[in-house]
DNA sequence: GATCTGAACAAAGTCGATTGCAATCTGCCA
DNA sequence: TGGCAGATTGCAATCGACTTTGTTCAGATC
């Protein structure tokens, strides 16, 4: 659209931003005096301040962050380490944790990990380089080694299930027995008494809670625990799992998923074996995301509340700020969302215990 | 976890981060050694650099990118502006962009918009006031206003169905019109002849392109627009959208989403409305997000390819740092996806035309 | 053995903003 | 009108890394 005639094209030329020095020279003012106009800062006189702004918004003049948290040797930019952005509730919770942090005038940068060790690793070092201010780990598959890391730095984390105690951290607990406790008990009740578990990836250890959690309420219940298979924490390894759960003899009547992300593709499994959800089979899901509202039948899951998990997550680090070394632990309370994805064991009218 | 009984806390000491200096110092040699050793510039003794670089791993040292950008003068970080990372469609984009970025030795810093105005305005000053390299627009909404305000900056941008044309702007083009228009030549197949449209905010472009296509469409095939209803691009939206649509007279046999969320929002709608789908009335959406693989009727939808989007976004925009002001247009095909989720018109076995 | 050459490294200026302290100005009071 | 306190503003150092411009030194050449 431009036609490129002179040797001297713009786009050719090493582009310049408008400085401070810019705007305080067109203001015929220091760059102290911008600074301090710009940011509240000092005490200016009313008149100098409008002067400055009205110029630095004429000018086009964005402060340079990397300038401003070089000099102030602080940063306001927090980091967020989460595993798959893809899982509705962790969009949620990092949806979550932005607003609350912009709220609080801090910016957010987000590192996911996908699962992936050097992701992770990575993902870390991003947060250290870039001097955040404070890191939400929204994932526990995090290992220890770059915790430590960036505790070391001195940078407040918050995370759930943390492995590392320290006063920069602040734990938030997530009562996954009470949960999965209330997940099995509800399915228990309908008649239920071969009650299988997909979980994931049990070298993470907020997916081998869930897990560990079922096997005690089945116990706590008498029932033997049934299959026990592992997804991959997304709807195509719930669908392997499911797969994998037709062939199985004696075959559950009732599945309990690790998150809403494997039980859609578990039900899917199953329809395509010609099961019927939940007239031969129940499932039941995790997380409570807009999946499970949304899914037919309408999941039945726990809610995990991530935007309070977000939310919770950016004022524990809002707060560590303030008051060094008062590490709050937050807890989330989960409760059961009944829906039409579990129903009465088959025959269970009859042969009810 | 920690005894505080010293007044010399570490926590209450202004921590100070491993520098380059100490680097330097470490290793006895000059802090433009360190730089060249880490960053490969300049030519350094194989002996020298390794020394270096072990010293710099023990110590634990993680170079300041904002002090880096600031003396380069050049970022090595590429933003991407997405509407609503809630959305799958979106999410696989920004993660494609990400781990094509990241191949190019490029960080990413994500905004989210939600629809809303004020935060698509933060979304841009963000970008600005970071420097970033270039800019994704993975989003339409976004105002000419803040587009002009980034390519004065002299910041490349690519996104679809930009409102600008400069040297500096990559414009991906995407071919609503052909993909709608299957869409609903598949329905007139099917028999469908009264066939309703559940669109978004007429505002944004790109919203818009799908309901313009679809008028043009049904113009093509010489049927009458059916209803014409607007959503939210959520599902509670669509939800909303399909109640109103089951008090219409006539009611339509079929009903086109603009996207995948709006149509599983629709069918959860009709289903309350005691329809079934598709016997009395078919549904198709829009993106070919992995919803629409797993819900079941599986939808008959769109195929947007989101990965090969944001990998696309990504390269366009490495590509315009090396070569100025070569704005190859890319194109993403668009094809259709038939799923369960369409039939046959109610009774058009009788009545085809 | 003196000179030249290029590799290897150091010194110092620079990026754009912040901030403590010094300098200036203002108004008020004596 | 002179002086002083308090309100404004400027000066200049600083943050941590990069990069241009030297400087040094080993080896090669004659």
């Amino acid at each position: 659209m431009l036609k490129s005639k002179s040797p001297n094209l713009t786009a050719d030329l090493p582009h310049r931003c408008v400085t401070i020095k810019d705007v305080a020279s067109a203001a015929g003012v220091s760059t102290a005096t911008v600074s301090h106009a710009l940011n509240l800062t000092g005490r200016i006189r009313a008149k100098t301040r409008q002067h400055v702004l009205t110029l630095a918004r004429e000018l086009k003049y964005y402060p340079n962050r990397n300038a401003s948290n070089l000099a102030s040797r602080l940063s306001r930019t927090l980091g967020v380490i989460v595993s798959d952005i893809e899982n509705p509730f962790f969009a949620v919770a990092v949806r979550s944790f932005e607003d609350t942090a912009r709220q609080g005038r801090f910016e957010t940068i987000v590192s996911e990990t996908g699962y992936d060790l050097p992701l992770m690793q990575r993902a870390a070092e991003n947060m250290l380089k870039e001097k955040v201010r404070g890191v939400a780990i929204l994932t526990s598959e995090m290992s220890p080694r770059w915790l430590e890391e960036i505790v070391l730095q001195d940078i407040p984390i918050v995370g759930f299930d943390l492995s590392i105690a320290n006063e920069k951290v602040t734990n938030i607990r997530i009562d996954y027995l009470s949960g999965v406790r209330e997940v099995v008990e509800h399915l228990y009740h309908l008649g239920h008494r071969r009650i299988g578990f997909v979980g994931g990836r049990v070298t993470f250890k907020n997916i081998l809670s869930r897990e560990q959690s079922y096997l005690a309420s089945m116990k706590a219940l008498g029932l033997e625990p049934g299959p026990v298979l592992s997804g991959n924490q997304r709807p195509d390894g719930g669908y392997a799992a499911g797969m994998a759960l037709l062939e199985t003899r004696p075959r559950p009547t009732a599945v309990v998923a690790l998150n809403d992300l494997t039980a859609i593709g578990l039900i899917k499994a199953f329809r395509a074996g010609g099961l019927d959800v939940p007239g031969d089979i129940s499932v039941t899901g995790f997380d409570n995301t807009y999946l499970a509202h949304y899914f037919s039948p309408r999941l039945t899951t726990v809610d995990m509340h991530p935007d309070i998990l977000g939310k919770s997550a950016a004022e524990a680090l809002s707060d560590s700020f303030g008051n060094s070394g008062v590490s709050k632990e937050r807890t989330i309370s989960l409760n059961l969302v009944i829906g039409g994805s579990t129903g009465p064991a088959p025959g269970s009218e009859s042969c009810a215990s």
